[in-house]
DNA sequence: CTGAAAGCGCTAACAG
DNA sequence: CTGTTAGCGCTTTCAG
């Protein structure tokens, strides 16, 4: 056990050359030895190993990588709209799973939705030289990562597509989600159903929008006069815009609500105003402990672990060298009745 | 807006040699103005930016640390239990947020309690040379870190102390925190209080415990008949432990448990047995939507955020170069009363 | 204010 | 099977 204080002066780290002295023989030996590299005697290794050990040397993968061959760092940088999110975490959780199996590390950093942040933080994974990006971003254009991409620099797109750049993506079925959903408030006789919805200038907040928009178009509603707000960017806000809304003249018998903070916001209203068994509500993503609310929350399920798991692949395809064409996977959502969806227009 | 397929073979990337050449100037210049270093006329500033700009030039700084003196990478190794875990994710927050401030990235890793990999992935950040390292430890001992800390790795320990090596951490008031919510039921008339707690291999499951043990000494009730069940890994392990205690004789009129899955195992228990209005509940951690539930959740919450904010300031401080003992910082927690703890024996 | 030379720690290409 | 030489892209040192 060390000292309760820390060491002065740090102890100079061991290089390659003080192997190779130590062990006896050339760098390039210990570099083979190091790397699991072919032709070297056992016994060469063994006193290889041994000056290893007895030095606590560790191989400087950043130094290697500058003259190696191919130039691969093994890592990846992912983008995120917050590490804290569980979508995110969920999705990272996949991606790291798989990046672990190629001995990829993963840098990830959270945009907060800041589209002004996002060029900054890709610059510092570039200036990184990561092997690939797998990003969920905000700006309007994301064609800056365009010469990134000619250089090799290999990109997937989560829960957003690209716009003004040609790249694969990963997103889940918003907008048919959503429609499912509307679907399912539709077939119990609901007519009147209010959207409540995140930032616009969110991708996936403006997809959700149009599913439900789409499928009351399909069933012959107008949505002219229904309650359509947008902009829910928190909880409390939700809140109060659901609370307004059911307050108001002519209520809905229904919610449709786009995001999670915004279904929290809106089961809340539902209790002040003591209609969570009246009026029915689903909201698009699902959140832990749903199921244990009064009544339980119907929702529209995403899969993050199977986006994370599918952009992990097909990053790691183009970093091998997949050349075919540019996809878009698109990730089928779930519907999981848990009461609160099931409510009928006359509160039954 | 490039091809819808993927670019031959990849477009050179340009160095600072061809920067230096397209500006007319020596490559010494170039790294001056890129790291924004004195002493180059505003003009010669200019036509280096033209040239990068141009060529969109991006730093390598893999290259630059290998001769820059202090050989700071300027990179973080953050090792968790699950990057997908809440707590994890709002330390992990905290830790990007302050590294971001000093142009830090951080490389994130999951452990899933699994002592085998630790080694292994630390070992994955130590030959990538981050300049700091965050860590929530399982294995029986950290020895293995001396020589890195040696050498001049920083390193601080998050929710666990270092065994068998002497570092700074930070952790939430565990053992106290327990005793709060022991001392609240008790203060409540219950004196045959149930624990069900994580797997005691997890330092933070052992100090609840003993803060749970502790408490009732203290309050002069004997331990030893009452309901104490360890390991219990996840909620269905959770919910039939719960169940079973419940079913028994002599069952609980209340109930402490100790980690988050274990609490949600805990609620639904006594939901199945009707029970969750007449045995009281406080659970360490809290978790989104508590307050929601019927009754509300009482629980000790901790504060992730601070407990990274105080990692990465701790961290930060030592990359600085600050030599004074190490600390173990205590990050005190909150009871949050929500109905569930606040019942009494009698049920009412 | 600017640039040439040396070399960070490692791997590629070769020669033995 | 092993070692030597060159040089990855950059920063340091030092001379202009």
């Amino acid at each position: 056990m060390s000292a309760q204080t820390p060491s002065s002066p740090p102890r100079p780290r061991p290089t390659m050359r003080h192997v190779a002295a130590l062990a006896g023989v050339g760098i390039k030996t210990v570099s083979r030895v190091m790397n699991g590299e072919p032709n070297v005697s056992e016994a060469t290794i063994k006193r290889v190993r041994d000056a290893v050990d007895r030095l606590d040397y560790e191989l400087d993968v950043n130094a290697g990588n500058l003259k190696r061959a191919n130039g691969r760092t093994l890592t990846l940088g992912l983008l995120v709209s917050s590490v804290a999110n569980p979508f995110a975490g969920a999705v990272h959780r996949a991606i790291e799973q798989a990046a672990a199996e190629r001995h990829t590390a993963v840098l990830a950093a959270s945009l907060d939705d800041d589209a002004d942040r996002e060029e900054a933080i890709i610059s510092a994974f570039l200036r990184r030289r990561v092997d690939g990006l797998i990003l969920t971003t905000v700006s309007t254009s994301q064609s800056y990562l365009g010469s990134a991409q000619e250089r090799g620099t290999s990109m997937v797109f989560v829960d957003r597509q690209p716009i003004g750049l040609a790249a694969d993506s990963v997103i889940s079925d918003n907008r048919n989600g959503a429609a499912t959903a509307t679907a399912h408030l539709l077939a119990r006789g609901h007519r009147r159903i209010a959207y409540f919805g995140d930032r616009t200038l969110i991708q996936t907040a403006n997809e959700r929008r149009s599913g439900f928009l789409d499928e009351l178009r399909r069933a012959g509603v107008s949505a002219l006069d229904l309650p359509v707000v947008d902009d829910l960017s928190d909880e409390e806000l939700a809140l109060e815009a659901v609370a307004r809304v059911l307050a108001g003249p002519n209520p809905p018998t229904a919610i449709f609500s786009s995001q999670n903070l915004v279904t929290i916001g809106a089961v809340k209203a539902l209790r002040q105003s003591g209609l969570q068994h009246r009026v029915a509500l689903v909201g698009f993503d699902d959140f832990p402990v749903a199921d244990l609310l009064d009544p339980g929350i119907t929702v529209i399920a995403q899969s993050p672990s199977a986006i994370g798991r599918l952009a992990a692949d097909r990053i790691f395809a183009r970093i091998d060298g997949d050349r075919s064409p540019f996809v878009n996977e698109v990730v089928p959502t779930t519907l999981i009745e848990r009461g609160s969806g099931e409510i009928a227009p006359d509160g039954k």
